[in-house]
RNA sequence: GGGCGCGUAACUCAGCGGCUAGAGUGCCACCUUCACACGGUGGAAGUCGCAGGUUCAAUCCCUGCCGCGCCCACCA
């Protein structure tokens, strides 16, 4: 028998959280099974990056796993939540940098195999923290089944993909323009740019015509890029310019001379409907260079500096190497300088317009012409569409797969080449004997080496052909060469991210796990990555697997502070997880997480909020200190008959909560089935049941104490995968094992619906008892006669009054000649509280006259909608009745009412 | 430019054709009663963004407008 003394009166989950994380993860309790003969529910956690530290966006997304991840092993599956971490090429790779940097080393310094073997070191020592905080959380991933997405089986899986793909045509090597961030250094994949409206200028440039007669006004953002112009265009029908097509123009400040060319792409409305065209700077020009047989001059450097190809075709090379480089934006304003000084500046117009920054360190990307690796989307996107149409897989929220059918529709080609060096290596390699013509050697850094694991020699331009293969082949296929290099470039980290499904389980190895858990149950991410990482799990699943790599998707909401705004470091708003859960424990974090889920919403989070739950945390511990504290029934088996309708009403009430949870959660509500729970055990089990019972589980009344256990106990298993921590030390604490080993998920029991109304008018009455009692000013303590006119209350409702509204109730079938009282109605039951002499009659009777009023009014309201014929035709016939009853529910009322008012 | 979402109590949000529109927090009053003051009891507080329309009936459906947020998009 626990006694008061052993259990504390706050619950401590600092010790709590400790003892039961290391009790569950020595037990094995997270670990699937692949011999079950359960069925399996399958998760695979959202890799989070290696670099990454626990943030609200992960707490939110692994508490909902945790909570769906414990909700299933309750319910008797054999659960896999399977967790891992991302190598995240770009920002990993940042990361080692700067810390390099520190010690004043650049990575060309150190050659790409001992980079490599750096980031390797800091991924061992400091790598993966934000594993441990998931531990903190109460993440039940299955750990011995960790996975990272350079490990050695994904890296097979993640060249298997490239090979399949490239042999089927669906991933070539060409030159494009694709976004370069000139930080970086590397490609960009398109969706990888942020675009954020900026203010910006226009200016507006005189471009002279070769003849001397004349000039034509050109506007631009990027005055800059005129470095690399090669004509102007306008519109074909453009009256004002028709007659100057094919005449040349001077391009200012080089002297080039560049034709006036017609094109449709030119908007006639858009500045001056004069469009100066730099091919290897735009995406557009570089289309209307196509069509025109442009030349392309690349202007920028790698690192966004202006490139010596801008001399190409100037008159004077003086003045063009004064900007060669030069850095981009250093050399926008000489430009602009210069041109001011030669008196071709017209105008500067102030103008705000779309800016693409680079989303890893937040550059200004640069179109870049460079040979690019890219999967031909179109193909894949197909099949993956159609999957979501025919409801193989399920969108939750359902608004998002619009989204998603809208991306996939318009997807354009996926740049998957990154140019650097932390990464899954292209396996692509190149015959320096046969295909020499195509490679330009460089030497780039200090300690070049012959081997191809060493930084990249060569530039390959993208006539040289690729000898794609799994491995490194031994000779060339074509002359038989051993004189092989390697392709230089890494694939974009999503890439290895789209085969985590089926990677982590082993493919391409025919692992038992790979045909048992694929496909997953369920995905819980975010909405940002729904095209970094759903959209091209879907295609790459759907493509090898021939299956969906999910049946549900649920999409959940961004977390923001207090105000609505993103948090974020710069701004200082980030409320750090770990603190929360230091401060007010992981249960209450958790708990306030679901209950802040609401569907196509975004998260504000208010401490204040975080507080509250942890009172909720505080109030179950207290009521099991209650209950705990009673003496325990003697015996275990409680005959039906001895349930008082409380009891009953509690069940039933309990039971209504099992059904809506469940549903909540099947139906990913978190909000609902959270508030349900709350709602139950702090509103109607606490506030009520355990009032109730008080005296009988005092006297060790085998039925309530029976039924407080029970009730506690279910109320704390469906709990459980909300509330992990508390929920565990409580049911050990009544005597129990820890519940995630039990496959019990409440199961809703038995309604009493008679019960129910009982009890529920008791309630109404003791709250209305209540309420006049606070109203005339009658003291807690003081214990008054109150009396009930009626013919229909059974004792156990009279002792719920006594009790809970601290009087004396005395119940009549008839109204007495009363004459100093307060009054009021309440389910039909007359409520007299006798007042001599402390009670100001006229104040008393205005308050009646009030009540009077408003049920007049209600009537009134009742009686227009039955008396309008429309509605007793066109109205539902339940809808009718239910008016109906509700009319002589009122009708009912007001006659007592005025009786009371007429005896006052 | 296209798409999605949101404007309901002081705040944060539920509700989404038919009860007297709800909850949590905050606020006010009373209560240190033997689980809990991280508590109990009671209370005040809403033209359901604005204007039309559909309907017997609209906070809920439709249209327009106003305000806010997000995503996508190659007008230099």
């Amino acid at each position: 028998m626990t006694t008061d003394a052993e259990i504390p009166t706050r619950f401590d989950h600092k010790a709590a959280s400790t003892k039961w994380y290391a009790q569950w993860e020595e037990a094995g309790a997270f670990r699937a099974d692949v011999d079950s003969p359960k069925a399996p529910f399958v998760m695979v956690i959202p890799p989070p990056n290696v670099t990454g530290a626990l943030h609200m966006g992960h707490a939110l997304n692994n508490t909902i796993q945790d909570i769906y991840a414990r909700y299933r092993r309750m319910l008797g599956f054999d659960v896999l939540w399977l967790p891992g971490t991302d190598h995240a090429g770009i920002a990993t790779q940042n990361v080692v940098e700067k810390m390099l940097a520190k010690e004043g080393v650049r990575r060309d310094d150190l050659g790409r195999e001992e980079f490599v073997r750096r980031v390797w070191k800091w991924k061992e020592e400091s790598g993966g923290t934000i594993v441990g905080q998931l531990r903190r959380l109460g993440a039940s991933c299955d750990w011995s089944r960790e996975r990272f997405t350079m490990d050695e089986g994904l890296s097979r899986a993640v060249v298997e993909v490239f090979v399949r793909l490239h042999a089927d045509g669906l991933i070539y090597r060409a030159d494009r323009l694709v976004n370069w961030c000139t930080r970086c250094r590397t490609a960009l994949s398109d969706i990888e740019v942020e675009h954020e409206d900026r203010n910006g200028a226009f200016w507006h440039v005189k471009y002279p015509f070769a003849d001397g007669a004349g000039f034509l006004e050109i506007a631009t953002t990027r005055p800059e890029t005129m470095l690399g112009d090669t004509a102007v265009a306008v519109h074909p029908e453009d009256e004002r310019y028709r007659s100057l097509v094919g005449r040349d123009l001077i391009l200012p400040l080089l002297g080039r001379r560049i034709p006036v060319i017609a094109d449709a792409y030119v908007d006639r409305e858009f500045g001056t409907g004069a469009v100066k065209i730099t091919p290897g700077h735009d995406p557009n020009d570089y289309e209307v260079g196509l069509r025109h047989k442009l030349p392309v001059i690349k202007a920028f450097t790698d690192d966004g500096r202006i490139a010596a190809g801008i001399m190409e075709g100037a008159s004077s090379d003086l003045r063009a190497r004064t900007y060669v480089g030069k850095k981009v934006l250093a050399c926008r304003d000489a430009v602009v300088d210069d041109l001011q000084a030669e008196g071709l500046l017209i105008r500067v117009e102030e103008i705000r317009h779309s800016v693409g920054h680079c989303y890893r360190c937040k550059t200004v990307i640069e179109p870049h012409l460079t040979p690019q690796w890219f999967v031909k989307t179109g193909p894949l996107a197909g099949p993956a569409m159609k999957a979501v149409e025919e409801g193989r897989t399920r969108i939750v929220p359902e608004q998002w797969s619009k989204t998603y059918f809208e991306w996939m529709r318009n997807i354009r080609d996926w740049c998957i080449s990154r140019q650097i060096w932390w990464g899954h290596r292209i396996p692509a390699w190149y015959c320096r004997a046969c295909d020499g013509a195509n490679m330009t050697s460089v030497s780039t850094g200090t300690n070049v080496e012959s081997r191809d694991e060493a930084e990249p020699m060569y530039i390959l331009s993208s006539h040289a052909t690729p000898i794609v293969s799994a491995a490194r082949p031994d000779r060339c296929p074509r002359c038989g060469s051993i004189d092989l290099i390697r392709d230089p470039d890494v694939l974009d980290t999503w890439f290895s991210s789209a085969l985590w499904p089926f990677s982590t389980l082993g493919w391409p190895d025919r692992a038992p796990e790979v045909s048992r858990y694929y496909p997953t149950s369920l995905l819980v991410t975010g909405f940002d990555i729904l095209f970094f990482w759903v959209a091209r799990m879907m295609m790459m699943g759907v493509r090898f697997m021939g299956d969906v790599p999910f049946r549900d998707v649920y999409i959940h909401a961004l977390v923001r502070d207090a105000e609505g705004k993103k948090m974020s470091k710069s701004k200082g708003n980030v409320i750090d997880p770990l603190h929360v859960i230091d401060d007010h424990g992981a249960d209450a974090f958790r708990f306030t997480l679901a209950a802040f889920c609401v569907q196509g919403r975004d998260i504000k989070l208010d401490e204040k909020r975080i507080e509250g739950y942890r009172n909720f945390v505080t109030k179950i511990w207290n009521a099991a200190r209650l209950v705990l504290t009673e003496p325990r029934p003697a015996s275990s088996t409680i005959h039906p008959s001895t349930f008082s309708p409380e009891d009953n009403w509690i069940r039933s009430r309990f039971a209504r909560c099992v059904t809506e949870v469940r549903r909540s959660l099947d139906a990913y509500e978190l909000d609902k089935a959270s508030h349900s729970i709350y709602h139950f055990f702090w509103h109607e089990f606490c506030d009520w049941y355990l009032e109730i019972a008080k005296p009988r589980l005092r006297e060790g009344d085998p039925a309530a104490g029976g039924v407080a256990r029970e009730i506690l106990e279910s109320s704390l298993r469906i709990l459980h995968p909300f509330m992990p921590f508390v929920t565990d030390e409580l049911a050990e604490r009544m005597g129990g094992t820890s519940i995630l080993d039990r496959a019990d998920f409440p199961v809703a029991g038995r309604i009493f619906e008679s019960d129910e109304a009982l009890i529920e008018k008791a309630i109404s009455l003791v709250t209305e008892i209540r309420r006049l009692r606070a109203e005339f000013r009658i003291a807690p303590a003081e214990k008054i006669p109150v009396f009930l006119v009626t013919s229909d209350l059974p004792e156990a409702s009279r002792v719920i009054i006594a009790q809970l509204a601290g009087v004396i109730p005395e119940v009549v079938a008839h109204k007495a000649e009363w004459h100093h009282f307060a009054s009021s109605v309440a389910s039909g039951v007359e409520i007299v509280i006798p007042l001599e002499g402390r009670i100001d009659l006229e104040k008393e009777r205005a308050r009646l006259q009030e009540e009077i009023r408003k049920c007049e009014e209600q009537i009134a309201s009742s009686r227009a909608r039955l008396g309008d014929d429309n509605f007793a035709t066109n109205a539902p016939a339940d809808v009718v009745s239910a008016t109906r009853s509700t009319l002589l529910e009122r009708e009912d009322r007001l006659r007592k009412l005025r009786e009371l008012f007429a005896n006052l």
